[in-house]
DNA sequence: AATTGAATCATACGAACGTTTCAATCGAAC
DNA sequence: GTTCGATTGAAACGTTCGTATGATTCAATT
């Protein structure tokens, strides 16, 4: 077996160490002494700090995306011509995401759920570059599985599911603190048992329309 | 009428720039210099650039938490014996959240969304201090308001709701670009409209037991 | 008119940052 | 054994940061 290459331990002292603290927070010293590299190899091997953020970026999210593909095929290879039912896209949807979060020992779960939040054009880019096909594939796929829902909608809906999956993999020690150690998230399997019936349940909820359903005044 | 005092200018642009750029990418510097201030008043009105951080939050949360007791007060006024409304429940919890947003441009909005992801034990007190009585009276409703639904499960559904709620304030700007100008929340109950009831339906959703309700293997 | 205390100001300090430079080191090819 | 490109190393660059200091302004009070 081969030692991690310099550039490799610096991806994991980073993407560790962006997780735990945020971006701004983590200086390039911290990650080389983390890594046991020189200072200067940040800028050897990457040309700056922002690309190192997008290489650690990159080189996680293209596979997840590509299982997250992957699954769809097989749901709809499955469905054939029938409906697809939404418990099977949002799997597809989240489990990579659980996966390569539980791999990594919940970091990079926390990176990702940071990038959402965090601002500035680097993001941005990550964004469109790493997620503009996946987006449009799994549109398409929650348009089939709930063909009333209207655009807007479902719009809305995704806007929701990204939220609670967000927030899920980044504050996982949040909610065991909260819940005060009665929620454990060591597993992958425990949180999409419990966050997919939960979003399938409001994905199938009825269209609001009109005026409000409720007010307290 | 009377100009907003120099501090109030002060903790204004903050909770504008920290919004908009995060924590650590806002400087004392463009603080001031957008309050019209001078650099050294941070230092005179508040001790620090971390307690200048929490009087920001401390400003907002007081109220809008007191709004959220005052709308669970009347819900559960309502009621009487009977039981509680979810979608009451969560109304109670959500709007003041909104509102706030709305009336600060939402600059505040993504401030809270930020809190959650941010690190630090800055914003872990915060959190301790500001939401602490709101966590234990709103368990206590939503227990009621779904009486059968075991603790393990609520709290799970809590934080599912939380980063629905945290994304949504945060990252409207996204859906407004992902969803191609289609969804716009530039007014509050317009939101409401569409995240109550999709999170009341995942409240109800059965609770899930056992093996997994879907596998794409 | 003199005094006082709060408020504002220009300025400086030390530390930490991202980045750059250039010499030292290493392993493989000739 | 020498050469050469790739890698690592120590040190410094200029900048920006949060914070601290001491002077100055100014309205209210004596």
């Amino acid at each position: 077996m081969d030692l991690p290459t310099t550039k490799d331990r610096i991806l994991d002292a980073a993407e560790r160490l962006f997780g735990d603290r945020g971006f701004a927070d983590t200086s390039l010293r911290t990650i080389t002494a983390e890594a046991g590299a020189n200072l200067a190899a940040v800028n050897y091997y990457f040309q700056s700090k922002d690309a190192l953020i997008q290489a650690v970026f990159a080189r996680r999210l293209g596979p997840l995306n590509q299982e997250r593909m992957d699954m769809l095929d097989a749901c709809e290879a499955r469905a054939g011509d029938g409906p697809l039912l939404i418990e099977d896209v949002l799997r597809a949807f989240l489990e990579p995401a659980f996966k390569v979060g539980h791999e990594r020992a919940s970091t990079f779960g926390r990176l990702l759920g940071r990038m959402y939040i965090d601002p500035g054009d680097i993001f941005e880019r990550i964004f469109r570059e790493q997620f503009g096909a996946t987006k449009v594939r799994f549109l398409g796929a929650f348009r089939r599985a709930l063909p009333e829902l209207p655009p807007e909608e479902m719009f809305w809906r995704m806007h929701f599911l990204i939220g609670a999956l967000a927030h899920t993999m980044a504050g996982l020690h949040h909610l065991k603190v909260t819940s005060e150690g009665l929620c454990d998230a060591s597993n992958p399997e425990t949180v999409l048992k419990r966050l997919i019936p939960f979003l399938a349940a409001g994905f199938r909820a009825p269209v609001p329309q009109g005026d409000t359903p409720c007010d307290a005044n």
